[in-house]
DNA sequence: CTGAAAGCGCTTACAG
DNA sequence: CTGAAAGCGCTTACAG
């Protein structure tokens, strides 16, 4: 019950290993008759050619690598899942990496999927990440590279992402609408782009209509933890009683707020209305329930799977990359706490 | 900047490939001097072997396959990254595939792992898996297989696991210590061996106190959902109400049970306590707080990587498998709910 | 101590 | 239309 070989097929059908080869990938100069003969004990047999032998030939692993900075993250879960989903239709097998939000594991685990002959990778930066070498020796060796959610605009390669401006643009709007004049932000680290984008979208909001913009009320979260949403939100409340509003940059600090706020026994969101991002699964089961942004994962992670084989098929033609940049969109959620 | 092969490094030093070859992997019968140069050239050119060419001597792919039952569930990433973090330090690349509680979408996971050559496979069986074939065709295979949580008694597989039944009779005593004395289950589904061993538990500690039993008092949580135990919960309120505890398979129920009961003002604990299991990251965020018991994630998934090794090792001298089954010590985590 | 050669299982340019 | 042969990059039994 060993995994058959191509010589085993072409021993029980006296035919040569080369006609059975050519039989299974249909090349034109094989006769219908022997074709058909082949996929059926094939078929029956449960044939597939083994991998490995393949690749010494050709050069394709079928294999795609995944970085991720964080395993255990609700978000990046879904998008894998999206991921894995298009790599099962096409054939491709898939290997997951975390880089646990470290530049330096970022650039090791980068480097042993292109030991590995990934035929792409498909990348999603840490937040310490603040140098694209080995991003770019991956183009240079011409591997198929996609970023997802968090990118780099230092580096030209294609991209699957949201208009992170304007999701936080709609959803402080959501607040003022709600007659929140007062709104504090509790922003991700500094270098990712996407805090950054979330943080102007929350400071346009707030200019566009006038109110008041203050620094001191800009938290910034180093871990993105409900426990940095819990510390910020006690603290707003011994020292700005006039913050009546809390957008954060994620939902995991929003629903440590509520927690605050919750002992705190201010009401959500009469007093104090509190904004995510991301619409994590918890975020309809804390009391109140979370209003937050829906971020489309699985979408996300299909996509992203499909830009690198658009990418691989250009790169095998010679062509140029023609870096595509998806933005996928986002909606508000709203629930309890606004 | 392609990879290099050993040709390139045979070249470079006027050696042969095959000197070159058993340098690098210490070969008694080649000079200190020439191991020296080797070496140090390797290194200099971040020269590492090419996998699949060394696969199709040795056999051995240096990949495992991981399957478990859902990608986006907390305890499961927390196993996953102990199997990593481990598989890491071994020169392991990993593989997952989520079989999404779908036993036949388990059945072609396997398939796929097998015919990709992994080395072992690490599983997590799902809810409906109810006819162990496929494990049995790995094991006859010769291929390591361990087992990690949700297992199966009629596979002699190695098995990493929890006593899930000793847990749950812990976490029902605490209930009764606390002085409830009627107290509802909502149990897993029917097939799995850890949902049939909490209920177990929970039964044991019932019946040795002498407390009130009820059938009407368990209920099937079918998909493990929060949504599972907010409709169980509800129910409970309307036709139970001398309950005054909850104790459910996993925290997703339980913290639908909070959800449903906040949303009554029902008091926890006073009124009415609950209590969880598997201690997900959600479940200290919750308004009360949940106690539950603790499931060592990251541990888990370490030991079954090594059980795969100590397998592998067994199959390699040929001795026959000496089938490990360890488990791994939970404890309660008490907080506000109980 | 060093190296030529075979072979793992494929794919494909080439010959017939 | 079919098949013999080379070669992908390794490892290892064997010869010298």
């Amino acid at each position: 019950m060993k995994n058959l070989t191509l010589k085993d097929i072409a021993l029980a059908l006296g035919l040569s290993i080369t006609t059975v080869s050519k039989a299974l990938k249909d090349y034109p100069d094989v006769s219908a008759k022997t074709k058909e003969k082949v996929k059926a004990y094939a078929e029956k047999v449960n044939f597939t050619p083994n991998a490995y032998a393949a690749f010494l030939r050709t050069q394709e692993s079928k294999m795609i690598g995944v970085v991720i900075p964080r395993l255990n993250h609700y978000f990046f879960s879904n998008v894998l899942r999206g991921i894995m989903h298009q790599a099962e239709a096409n054939n491709y097998m898939v290997i997951v990496l975390s880089s646990e939000e470290s530049y330096e594991l970022e650039k090791k685990q980068v480097a042993k999927l292109v030991k590995q002959n990934v035929d792409g990778i498909l990348i999603s930066i840490a937040d310490t990440t603040h140098n694209l070498e080995h991003i770019n020796r991956v183009n240079e060796l011409n591997i198929p590279l996609v970023f997802f959610d968090k990118y780099s605009k230092l580096s030209p390669s294609p991209s699957v992402i949201i208009n992170d401006q304007q999701a936080a643009y709609m959803a402080v709007n959501h607040l003022i609408a709600r007659g929140k004049k007062n709104i504090a932000h509790l922003r991700g680290p500094l270098l990712p782009q996407n805090s950054i984008d979330r943080f102007l979208g929350y400071r346009k909001a707030i200019e566009e209509k006038q109110l008041t913009y203050k620094k001191e009320w800009i938290f910034t979260c180093e871990n993105i933890s409900s426990d940095d949403g819990y510390r910020y939100t006690k603290h707003i409340l011994e020292h700005h009683p006039e913050v009546d509003a809390i957008f954060a940059v994620a939902d995991l600090p929003a629903i440590g707020a509520i927690k605050c706020l919750n002992e705190y026994e201010i009401a959500i969101p009469e007093q104090m209305a509190v904004m995510g991002f991301s619409n994590w699964g918890i975020s309809a089961l804390t009391t109140p329930a979370l209003s937050t942004v829906n971020q489309p994962g699985e979408e996300m992670g299909a996509s992203a799977f499909d830009l690198f084989l658009a990418e691989k098929e250009r790169l095998r033609k010679g062509e140029n990359s023609n870096v595509e940049n998806i933005e996928l969109a986002t909606d508000l959620v709203i629930r309890e706490s606004t």
